[in-house]
DNA sequence: TTATTGCCTATTTTT
DNA sequence: TAGGCAATAA
């Protein structure tokens, strides 16, 4: 196996001149070479800012000018909407292609366009709805209070997590392991839940997945017909695959005789940075690129390892921080651009104070030309932006929040949608019990009761069930339905814009919230549904991810494609395969709004393009870079996080996300910490975090004293806090090109009197029973002051200090 | 049936 | 501290 490194590149000679195609120009060695690649399975190892995405759509570009394959031949999954938007964009900038026709897309929405073509095969119906996460938990409750299932015991959110799991792992309910009682029960559930799905004629996420992935298993001319078509499949963010979706490219691209996998004959292309793995608690597993490597029989591996984002600064202190993970596939970034701007490190006395510097130090920022936008605050939790949310604005700075509620995640959005839903499919109980009585039209828990009896007893959907509700419940439920039913006849043959505006007049929905005083945004939103409807109409075609393809699309000559028509095409000779096309080929546009709005929650906040600060997650700032990046909360049980530092595996995720934080910055990285913070309502003192300890000294710059971290003599806190600022600290400025230097506030001593019992975070100390073990939280004063220890031998527990007895060691 | 109070819990998140 | 959710009173 050859490795193409950065000094021998040119080994991955392409079989075509890169002088050829202008599509090459200013590609570096490494990156040329991950584009050229032969036909085979590689793994490309690409390095944060390592222009992975332009290498990726690059190589579908010119594999298709080069006439290798055809449009429909390529298979790119990516794992957001955002990054397979990006890529047909940069696609179409490249060539004159139908980006559209092609499968570019989520695992999740090439899966769904996937069983919409095979919806009779999958034993689907053709109207199938998709559940997001909301959903499936209401819809997992509902069940559960039907089954009399004890929520104390098995708590909807643990069983909801249960099923996505099993789902991830490829597994139904006969498949799970049963190792106790609650497992019994659990798959129970599990196998209930999914006949109701069956029964109402709803998908989950996994289910989009795992459905497609068994077709393809279970049916061999379908698996055949798309083994042949796809020759190249090029994956992005393989680091955080799971294990159905890699289950689901092997069944895509080869057969597994004798309970052992051998690849066909299409080219797998696996994009990912085992570094940046930072999804493993929810089912990512990075080690889906050591198997891909060994059971795709990989011959060729590149790394991507030049970055041009950062200064070498940065990049040093990433590449010092990640080498102290030890479970890693090995990368070291590099960059031709200088030292650049130290990293800064600033310890305030309290989280208050920490925000009020960077609220001071951004405006410094700001005077010095650097634009808001290009600023960004990341932190390890989103309970920590409320204190830097708060300072930005008392000083007036405009600033954005990331996370939250997506738009189509809002409350009003999803009543909507229901309505909307159910028109499509009558038989979605979820979307029913939603809009029963909402807005309020006098059914109660009780009436729903009855329904849901009447229901259970005649198999049917809530809707059909209505008419064996008698009295004065079954009166309005029967107002209800058969508004409903007057509704979907109104729908017939009118434009989306109008269907949604009907309902909105019809359903009661606009008028109640007029009666509500906050109501005002609400309204403003729905308004925004019948907006986001039009531009899905006009913009999106309706329904790229939702609509069969077209029979002839499976074919499209190079030419049509405008395409050099000259270039040989090797698999156009590809039979087409019809999809199941029993109630037409294509979705109706409402139906296929509804897919989209399930598959792309949308934006999470509207005001986008203003110039403001931004605010997130580390996570959410993956795959983001910005000019100057503040990662605040270097504490210890902040970042790394408590509930990760128990285990090995869990410190080395906090450490690679650790690393996506510092890599995100362009030319400037400050790292802040604190004292003391309030958490829960409570003040914690927390010690900062070893993370510190991992960065190449000579890359940072403390702009407070290096505190010396707790030395046991100085038992009785506070050594270090109150002078903190002491003799010659923090002013040592240099004023690089960047601008002036500038420190707003001193931090300021704490208000509150440290605690007398001078423990901190991060100490050794005794216990007589449980033996030595180390402080990891503090919360509280005086008696009520509390210590959550880790004993080795005990586990972490949380002891009074007024009563435990405790020893430093 | 609806409104209110009180309790409980509290990483990270896309589809 | 604060938000979400469930039991409780009106």
């Amino acid at each position: 196996m050859s490795l193409f490194g950065s000094h021998d590149a040119s080994a991955g000679a392409p079989s075509f001149p890169a002088a050829a195609s202008p599509l090459l120009a200013n590609l570096n060695p490494e990156q040329l070479a991950a584009v050229t690649l032969p036909a085979g399975n590689a793994l490309i190892l690409a390095g944060a800012g390592s222009g992975k995405t332009r290498v990726l759509t690059t190589r579908i570009a010119w594999l298709m000018q080069t006439g290798q394959v055809s449009p429909g031949g390529i298979l790119a999954v990516t794992f957001t909407n955002k990054a397979a938007k990006e890529m047909m964009t940069r696609l179409t900038a490249m060539l004159p292609v139908n980006v559209r026709g092609m499968w570019i897309g989520t695992f999740h929405g090439l899966c769904n366009r996937f069983l919409r073509a095979h919806w009779k095969l999958a034993n689907l119906p053709s109207t199938f709805q998709i559940l997001d996460t909301q959903d499936q938990l209401s819809a997992i409750k509902r069940l559960m209070k039907q089954f009399n299932v004890d929520d104390e015991r098995f708590p909807a959110k643990q069983t909801q997590w249960f099923i996505a799991g099993a789902k991830e792992d490829g597994l139904r309910p006969r498949d799970v392991e049963v190792r106790s009682e609650d497992d019994r029960k659990k798959v129970e559930i599990y196998q209930l839940y999914e006949e109701q799905c069956q029964r109402e004629g709803v998908v989950d996420f996994g289910e989009l997945m795992l459905r497609s992935y068994e077709l393809l298993r279970d049916n061999d001319p379908v698996r055949e017909h798309y083994q042949r078509r796809f020759r190249h499949i090029l994956i992005d963010e393989f680091q955080d695959t799971n294990r159905l979706q890699y289950a689901w490219i092997k069944m895509l691209s080869g057969q597994t005789v004798d309970g052992r996998f051998v690849p066909g004959d299409s080219s797998v292309i696996a994009v990912g940075d085992d570094d940046q793995s930072i999804y493993a608690f929810r089912g990512a597993r990075v080690g889906n690129m050591a198997d891909f490597v060994r059971e795709f029989d990989v011959q060729h591996q590149i790394k991507l390892e030049q970055n041009y984002r950062s200064f070498s600064n940065i990049l040093d202190s990433a590449n010092a921080l990640i080498g102290h993970n030890t479970k890693r596939l090995g990368k070291n970034l590099r960059t031709e651009q200088g030292p650049g701007e130290p990293v800064r490190v600033y310890e305030a006395t309290s989280d208050f104070a920490e925000a009020q510097w960077m609220v001071e130090e951004m405006r410094q920022l700001a005077r010095d030309g650097i634009e808001r936008k290009e600023m960004a605050v990341l932190y390890r939790s989103n309970a920590q932006s409320r204190v830097i949310e708060t300072a930005l604005f008392n000083a007036a700075v405009p600033y954005r929040v990331y996370g939250g509620l997506r738009f189509f995640e809002r409350a009003e959005i999803k009543h909507a949608l229901a309505y909307l839903r159910l028109l499509e499919n009558k038989d979605d109980d979820t979307s029913f019990l939603r809009i029963v009585n909402f807005p309020p039209r006098g059914i109660g828990a009780r009436s729903i009761e009855l329904l849901q009896d009447a229901a259970r007893a005649a198999g049917h959907s809530l809707h059909d069930a209505v008419s064996a509700v008698g009295g004065k419940a079954g009166a309005n439920l029967s107002a209800f339905v058969a508004k409903i039913d007057v509704l979907r006849e109104q729908t017939v043959g009118i434009s989306l814009r109008e269907i949604i505006e009907l309902v909105l007049d019809h359903s009661g929905l606009v008028e109640h919230y007029k009666a509500d005083r906050e109501g005002a945004d609400r309204i403003e939103n729905l308004e925004e549904l019948v907006n986001a409807a039009e531009s899905f109409v006009t913009q999106e075609g309706f329904g790229r991810d939702a609509v069969a393809l077209p029979v002839d699309e499976l074919r499209q000559s190079p030419a049509s494609q405008g395409l050099d028509p000259n270039r040989p095409v090797l698999d156009e000779a590809i039979e087409p395969l019809a999809p199941d096309a029993e109630t037409g080929e294509t979705l109706s546009p409402l139906a296929a709004f509804l897919t989209h709005a399930a598959l792309e929650s949308g934006d999470n906040q509207a005001q986008a393009g203003q110039d403001a600060v931004q605010l997130m997650t580390v996570h959410a700032a993956k795959g983001l870079e910005f000019d100057c990046v503040f990662i605040t909360g270097m504490e210890e049980g902040l970042f790394p996080h408590e509930n990760s530092m128990s285990d090995f595996d869990g410190l080395e995720e906090e450490r690679r996300l650790m690393y996506v934080a510092i890599t995100r910055a362009r030319q400037r990285l400050y790292m802040s910490h604190s004292q003391t913070r309030m958490l829960h309502g409570q003040t914690r003192y927390n010690l900062k975090s070893r993370f510190y300890d991992e960065l190449p000294e000579g890359a940072l710059k403390w702009l407070t004293p290096k505190n010396q971290g707790f030395a046991p003599s100085a038992f009785g806190y506070g050594g270090g806090y109150a002078t903190s600022r002491g003799a010659g600290g923090g002013s040592s400025y240099g004023g690089g090109g960047f601008g002036k230097e500038s420190f707003a506030s001193p931090p300021v001593p704490p208000q509150k009197a440290a605690p007398s019992h001078g423990l901190r975070s991060g100490m050794q100390v005794f216990h007589n029973k449980f033996g030595e073990g180390t402080v990891v939280a503090l919360e509280g004063t005086g008696d009520d002051a509390r210590a959550q220890i880790n004993f080795p031998r005990h586990g972490v527990k949380w002891l009074a200090l007024s009563v435990a007895k405790l020893t430093p060691v």
